[in-house]
DNA sequence: CTGAAAGCGCTAACAA
DNA sequence: TTGTTAGCGCTTTCAG
């Protein structure tokens, strides 16, 4: 039974009608937490199955207030650690009965941003997930006056309002410092992703501090923009000459899949025995035999439910301050990295 | 000057107010195609600046009965293939005006499918695109009633009044077989995707029939479900033995990967020397020198455009005949392939 | 528990 | 060109 009435679009009050009961009751019906008796409740979920009768999610949003709609901005979906979290997003919020209105920004154009998060908010989302992607301190204080939580996925920014749910960047190129100072390597290179991004700057600065507990520093650096064309002209700048680092940390795994292929197949070298080589987020990939690449595990599963947490908190209250969340992650060792050569 | 006044929702109503105009003078200002004087036009700009004023996206698209949105129903988001193909999608779509609702669904679950489409029904969007997923055709038949376009990305069905945008996949198959016939093959081995997808009964079909135009014939069958562990899987249970192929085509490029990944470092088997491998998609990956993987390449931004002008065409018209497209791709010749050994 | 009535913020006739 | 008016489809008081 389909009752293919083959109406382009059914109102609640024609099943009201179809019921024989007014209007509001059909509302009532299927509204969450109203009442109605079994027999009113009866008569009009049979006319509503009749007819194919859903409530329009558009109407019922501009009364309450409520779209159950968050906006989601991302960019470098070619870095597979955004797809993966754009998955797991998406399927947290449906659980929660929300729905993602998603857009893509360049990641280093900021007027992008702007225009499309202008967009979002003409759409009355409830809140914004802005993933590897930054704003400006005066959208920012916009969002805040429409009264709209933003949450920064994977990026920081110092504007205290602003929640934020980051991997404990700065501590995981720590972590890959002293890895590199324990396997003995002196000679060290650093490929940088875009310099704008927080991910970036604390991964570096990290590495650098990690190298520096061991008595070690940089010899080398080139910047590879998180692309990985950039990041693998960067690797054959850093290595093709005679004074070439024992050792490599790549900002993210994306790029180091662009340093190894360049190392390999380009220079001839092999790795982990001529050079080792370290990225950032553990993607599936990295865990290919073909890299198995030593990486600092962002964990992805935890910043999601964090991220979704945060803004169903400031949804349901609009002052609570805001969340900055920081996770531990985890270096996990494969074979990229090797001691260097007694 | 951001006008910064708090209000928490700024109407129409206000900025008529303030300019001194009436409410429908407002909305004329800001809907195209509306007349207004200079003079208006000047007062109700500025007004509206100083207060932050946007249009109510929701609420125009009640009265106007068009909200600017498109379902975008999405699975395997790691296979590499579909982000970029949302990533180009979303873009198309957003030059147009249009705004993209995402929803993550689970490929071999039809049931999920349904629940999912009803919800993006329930927020009125203006059209439908179903990537790597199909539908049942009651619910097909439940979109023609609503008078709701969708187009099937990358997958096909029966079901004529059904839009679909696809590569050639028969021919891309057939172009695989007979490549692998030129290189003087003749022990081939096929690892399928997931058994109810079109894609992969075409290409299969396309494959076997180009084997046999040159009088050859499939000596090994298995299946990988798009699901990289599974096609590794396959990959071992197909070549552990004595008499494995010479040949393997399998049915994308993201199951290819592990199986190059199995054979070289489970079986220690060398690609091209031992055993050539062919995927489909032409991802960006396998142009990676670690896989280096002859493939057969989806237009991809031909079969987004496509998408695109099939909505398009039928929001203006719903009356038009379904759209279906199937462009041809091109064989991607790479180093993954080698003549068979004299 | 139920129906009548009042809007949510906006666009689209319709007069003026 | 403008203002007035009538809704879009729904939820939510408010009486009954």
């Amino acid at each position: 039974m389909d009752g293919g009435l083959m109406a382009r679009k059914v109102t609640s009050l024609q099943v009201a009608e179809r019921a024989g009961v007014s209007q509001s009751a059909v509302s009532r019906v299927f509204t969450r937490g109203a009442s109605a008796s079994p027999a009113t409740v009866a008569k009009v979920k049979k006319a509503a199955a009749e007819l194919g009768y859903r409530p329009n999610a558009m109407a019922r949003a501009m009364i309450t207030g409520k779209s159950r709609m968050i906006g989601l901005v991302v960019a470098y979906l070619e870095n597979q650690f955004y797809p993966e979290a754009v998955e797991r997003l998406s399927n947290a919020l449906q659980e929660r009965g929300y729905h993602v209105l998603m857009f893509m920004a360049s990641p280093t154009a900021g007027d992008d941003v702007q225009s499309v998060m202008e967009e979002i908010l003409d759409h009355q989302v409830e809140g914004i997930v802005l993933a590897s992607v930054s704003m400006s301190s005066s959208l920012s204080t916009r969002c805040a006056e429409h009264g709209i939580p933003v949450v920064l996925f994977n990026r920081e920014q110092d504007d205290p309002r602003m929640s934020a749910v980051t991997t404990n960047n700065y501590g995981g190129g720590f972590a890959i410092g002293t890895h590199f100072a324990e396997l003995g390597h002196s000679r060290i290179g650093y490929i940088a992703g875009f310099e704008g991004a927080s991910t970036q700057r604390d991964r570096e600065q990290g590495f650098r501090d990690g190298l520096a507990s061991a008595g070690l520093d940089l010899s080398a650096r080139e910047v590879g923009n998180f692309i990985y064309a950039d990041a693998r002209a960067a690797a054959l700048e850093m290595c093709a000459g005679t004074d070439r680092p024992e050792a490599i940390f790549v900002c993210n795994d994306h790029m180091a899949f662009a340093v190894m292929d360049a190392l390999r197949f380009k220079l001839g070298l092999r790795v982990p025995e001529d050079i080792s080589v370290a990225g950032f987020d553990d993607v599936p990939i990295a865990a290919w035999p073909a890299y198995d690449l030593t990486s600092y595990r962002q964990p992805i599963n935890r910043m999601v439910a964090q991220t979704v947490e945060a803004l169903m908190q400031r949804i349901e209250d609009p002052t609570r301050p805001a969340h900055r969340a920081k996770l531990e992650g985890a270096l996990i060792q494969r074979g990229s990295t090797a001691p260097a050569k007694g």
